[in-house]
DNA sequence: GAATCGCATAAGTGTATGCTTATGTGTAGG
DNA sequence: CCTACACATAAGCATACACTTATGCGATTC
């Protein structure tokens, strides 16, 4: 099940910090780790697992890989979002800003 | 930091079930329980997570409790969710009912 | 082609998580 | 009041998870 895995992966606050730092520009692992006391393995786990959640996706470049966020995970969230649609408050702010942007 | 909670209390299938079933109508915490084979305490502890995420509220009613959806949780998605559009596919048919839904 | 670089994978470890059984707390009813 | 009921909490346990160190694997570079 693969919200299962994106729920899962979004769990972590530092995927999460790595999945905001791509959202920003692609980059590569090593690029990625730059001021984030993080290990080079527990980089790769990491983006291992939000690459199998579709929220990240690869592309090999020579001997580099570089990262960037996957389109995929983001619209399940977000069709997973809509089946609640009923409960969500009339005039949330961010809601507002959604619709703004998604009419243009 | 309450994406944290969000995002972990959504991660574990038992309780997304258990927020499903409350997205289609309030009820006590044993109704929740028929046909989920799952035991008393271990719902209670579901429903608690579920409450710090604020992905449900409560509302005692006499000796039971009734359980519903808090749209705050949805909300705080949606507003993560938004922080990220730009990525968003342009035609995703999840998106287009859930603009379709905010609009008017 | 040997060394180096960027990254992945393997194996091990401490901690978090979801469950269990047992017990506590508050409310309703006889 | 005393019991029964709905639910919460405590304590213990097996598994999952995020990390570590060590090593493997392609691709570049000299």
């Amino acid at each position: 099940m693969i919200e299962n895995d994106i729920f899962r992966a979004l769990a972590d606050p530092t995927r999460r910090a790595i999945f905001e730092k791509l959202a920003a520009g692609g980059m590569n692992a090593s690029a990625l780790r730059e001021g984030m006391e993080i290990s080079q393995p527990a980089m790769s786990q990491h983006l291992s697992v939000l690459r199998s959640a579709k929220l990240v996706r690869e592309e090999r470049q020579g001997r580099f890989v570089n990262y960037e966020v996957d389109p995929e995970g983001l619209a399940l969230i977000a069709q997973w979002l809509a089946k609640y649609r009923a409960y969500w408050p009339a005039r949330i702010e961010a809601l507002k800003v959604l619709l703004k942007d998604m009419d243009q």
